[in-house]
DNA sequence: ACGCCGACTTAGTAGTATGGAG
DNA sequence: CTCCATACTACTAAGTCGGCGT
């Protein structure tokens, strides 16, 4: 269980009654005031063509000449490219029909997985590797000409537990019919984590239960469970535990046996082939039957996600291609030729009732494109960032009020990297972008400070107090003035589709989430532009992290702080603490040795009067611990190897043998605390010097460390390297610094960045 | 003109692999 | 060599955005 140090739930109590309730019912809070409050017809939606009669539009500063789609037309390069890929697209669509009904199965798999077998270890290497960023690519509506894969992956069936391990309802065993054993087990897992816990997880999970066990006859033994408080899944949660711990003591040669015949098993599915070319599969797998752990307050969190049978799913593959075999006696939902979609195969998941596909692996070609189209677009952004710029500060003073809206919105999302931020529905968490925030959402303090206080995408809370333009201030006081009150659009008159129409006017393409991209690689060319070519690769790794971190914070990429984490951070600290105090012994030993020395160097010797007895001792107590731990463990780990030998076991004067040493060592300390003496181990004090800068080194190495691990503690570095910061950045900061690259991205990264890596010259810049 | 939905990118976390300190 | 913490991968939820149908 890991704990978020910023409470992004925002508990309660810190909350004025008033908003949070309306936070948490906020639909119906705003239905109901617009029923009644002459606000609705104004601030609902249909923002746009009510212009004139707003309540707003009355005020000083906006005239009634509201011209609400004129906007600003600049930049009309919007290339005809489009329109004839659209039409391709069109035409495609229709000469593959949407709906082919069961194709009838042809045989012969085996076609197809004969070559992977041998040479799927070395095949992406050298011959003929498909480089396309080398390649001309002209139309991007036609995704390939031909698609062939082995199908997907099914989970396997649920295997019912033991007939003695039951769930408990009131005290008594459950005979569950193995369906409902199945879903009871999925919460049995959980029993641990926060999910276990969550009101709302247990709910749906519990009414779900039910029904499940309805549907499968109920009980076999008349046991009607009613209220989820009787229920005891503790024993489910146990024989799982035990199963796990199984798991971990099987040698491990049987490790190795299991994972080979599971890839082996898997072998064919992990490979394609798009225009005849071999690329990989990403997830192949078919998501296997649970209970849907939403995040933040999801209102459906803890509901049965079924499981998804081959008729359920939907393959897209090429008309010539043989259609993969259905698993035993199971036929496939439907057999698509799309060629205008990435996808191999889909279907409908049951919670949200969206689609799940199977797509391409990240290191695909079709993938790599569309990455190097995005950081393109991005880079592209640069010539027009400066026209957007002046005009939305123009804007921020225009006398529409879409457009005023419209130009603060772009503030927003320029300066403090928002998302678009669309209208979410009352069966989905409740949280918010730019367009979507609420009048709850941003308090103001004049002169012109702002605070921030939302929650974002996965729930993520996005806290920030800032200054802004006084314009931005001034203008934000005026979408919050009444009678608009909590639970009310920030931007009655915005949405996402119109803020990104208006940023097509500058630049073909352009949409709310570049912003993000060029904001982010910007950032990050800025920040490695600043780091000296000096140093070892260690310190300039660090260095390219910060630059990293950077680029995380502005994007508000958080993680939960590890459990362990502030045990280790204590732990570190207390390690420095004692490597000054080895420092500061030798220090003590030059000065018993040879007086003079302190005379020549007063100043190197200062610090041995920093340490204070307390913390000497402190210190001592600590040593002396640990070096008894180490040996009460030690030999209990003797022991234990001994037993499992069938050899004898130390006796346990063994153990106070080595407690003596500790006892020694306490003594020693004592002695060294009372006198202010050391006992002298050498007497050669160039010696004891150089020890003393190894250790000087280790202490700056350490302290740093830590600091780095504060830093990161909770911030994700890992979502921005691979979304948002353009990755030749990265491979040019290697090339120049000498870093090698797999320090910067991880095996799967280098694959993934394939066409960075090759592309990316040292002069190349964002 | 607009809301819905299909298809894609972006996101944090759980679980497993790995490698460095003791 | 073992153990533990960190790094990395796999997983899947949650966004964005364009296009389609009404």
């Amino acid at each position: 269980m890991t704990v978020r140090l910023k409470d992004e739930t925002s508990s309660e109590d810190e909350d004025a009654p008033l908003s949070s309730s309306i936070q948490r019912t906020k639909r119906t809070i705003e239905d109901c005031d617009y029923e009644d409050d002459d606000l609705k017809s104004k601030t609902v939606n249909t923002g746009i063509k009510k212009e004139d009669n707003d309540a707003y539009d009355s005020d000083e500063a906006l005239s009634k000449v509201a011209k609400p789609k004129k906007i600003v037309k600049r930049a009309k390069k919007a290339v005809s490219k489009k329109s004839s890929s659209s039409n391709a697209k069109k035409s495609i669509k229709r000469a593959a029909p949407r709906k082919t009904p069961k194709v009838v199965r042809e045989v012969s798999v085996e076609q197809q997985n004969a070559d992977p077998e041998d040479d799927s270890k070395e095949s992406t290497e050298d011959v003929d590797e498909f480089k396309w960023w080398e390649k001309e690519n002209d139309d991007e509506s036609i995704k390939w000409t031909t698609l062939k894969h082995n199908g997907v992956i099914f989970p396997p069936k649920y295997d019912p537990l033991p007939s003695h391990i039951r769930m408990y309802y009131d005290g008594n065993p459950v005979d569950l019919p193995p369906q409902a054993e199945e879903v009871a087990g999925f919460f049995a897992a959980l029993l641990e984590s926060d999910h276990a816990q969550n009101p709302t997880f247990q709910k749906n999970f519990f009414s779900d239960f039910l029904d499940v066990l309805k549907e499968s006859g109920g009980a076999r033994n008349g046991i009607k469970p009613k209220d989820f408080k009787l229920c005891d899944f503790s024993k489910m949660f146990d024989y799982f535990q035990l199963q796990k711990e199984q798991r971990k003591q099987l040698s491990p040669q049987e490790k190795k046996k299991l994972k080979q015949e599971k890839e082996e098993l898997e072998e064919p599915y992990k490979f394609c082939w798009l225009d005849g070319r071999k690329e990989q599969v990403g997830n192949f797998r078919i998501e296997p039957p649970g209970l849907f752990r939403g995040r933040g307050a999801h209102p459906k969190t803890g509901k049965l996600k079924r499981r998804v049978y081959p008729e359920d799913v939907v393959l897209n593959l090429d008309k010539e291609a043989t259609i993969p075999e259905a698993p035993d006696g199971h036929k496939w939902g439907e057999v698509r030729h799309d060629n205008t979609v990435q996808w191999l195969a889909m279907w409908r998941e049951n919670i949200s009732n969206s689609f799940k596909y199977v797509r391409f692996a990240a290191n695909s070609s079709l993938k790599g494109m569309s990455d190097f189209k995005k950081f393109e677009k991005a880079r592209q952004l640069k010539d027009y960032i400066d026209a957007v710029r002046k005009d939305y500060n123009k804007n921020l003073k225009s006398k529409v009020m879409l457009e005023r809206q419209i130009a603060v919105a772009c503030y927003f999302i320029d300066v403090f990297a928002l998302r678009a931020g669309g209208e979410k529905a009352d069966d989905e968490a409740d949280t918010v972008g730019c367009c979507s925030l609420r009048y709850e959402h941003v308090t103001l303090k004049p002169p012109n400070t702002v605070i921030f206080d939302f929650l974002g995408k996965d729930s993520i809370r996005f806290y920030q107090e800032v200054q802004v333009e006084k314009q931005v201030f001034k203008n934000l006081t005026l979408f919050k003035k009444a009678p608009k009150k909590p639970g009310h659009q920030l931007f009655d008159r915005l949405d996402p589709s119109i803020l990104n129409k208006h940023l097509q006017n500058y630049m073909p393409g352009l949409t709310a989430k570049v912003f993000r991209t060029y904001n982010a690689s910007k950032t990050m060319q800025d920040q490695l532009d600043l780091i000296p070519n000096e140093g070892t690769v260690a310190e300039k790794l660090l260095k390219y992290n910060a630059a990293n971190r950077t680029v995380a914070i502005l994007c508000n990429h958080q993680r939960t702080v590890t459990k362990g984490h502030a045990a280790s951070v204590q732990k570190a600290m207390e390690r420095i603490e004692e490597l000054e105090w080895q420092k500061i012994r030798l220090k003590r030993t030059i000065m018993q040795l040879d007086e003079a020395e302190v005379k020549k160097n007063p100043k190197y010797f200062a610090e041995v009067k920093d340490l204070v007895k307390e913390q000497e001792a402190a210190i001592h107590k600590r040593l002396v611990e640990k070096e008894r731990e180490k040996y009460t463990k030690k030999f209990a780990r003797e022991n234990e190897k001994r037993k499992f030998d069938k050899e004898e076991e130390l006796p346990e004067s063994v153990l106070q043998e080595w407690m003596e040493k500790a006892e020694e060592m306490e003594k020693e300390y004592r002695q060294e605390l009372d006198t202010g003496k050391v006992q002298v181990k050498t007497s050669d004090i160039e010696k004891i010097k150089s020890q003393i800068e190894k250790l000087d080194q280790r202490i700056e190495n350490c302290s740093i460390q830590l600091k780095d691990k504060e830093d990161n503690s909770q911030v994700a570095l890992g979502t921005s390297k691979i979304n948002y910061i353009d990755p030749r950045l990265s491979v040019v900061f290697c090339k120049k610094f000498g870093v090698p690259l797999e320090k910067v991205f991880t095996k799967s990264l280098r694959d993934k960045f394939k066409w960075a890596v090759e592309s990316a010259d040292e002069n190349w810049r964002f």
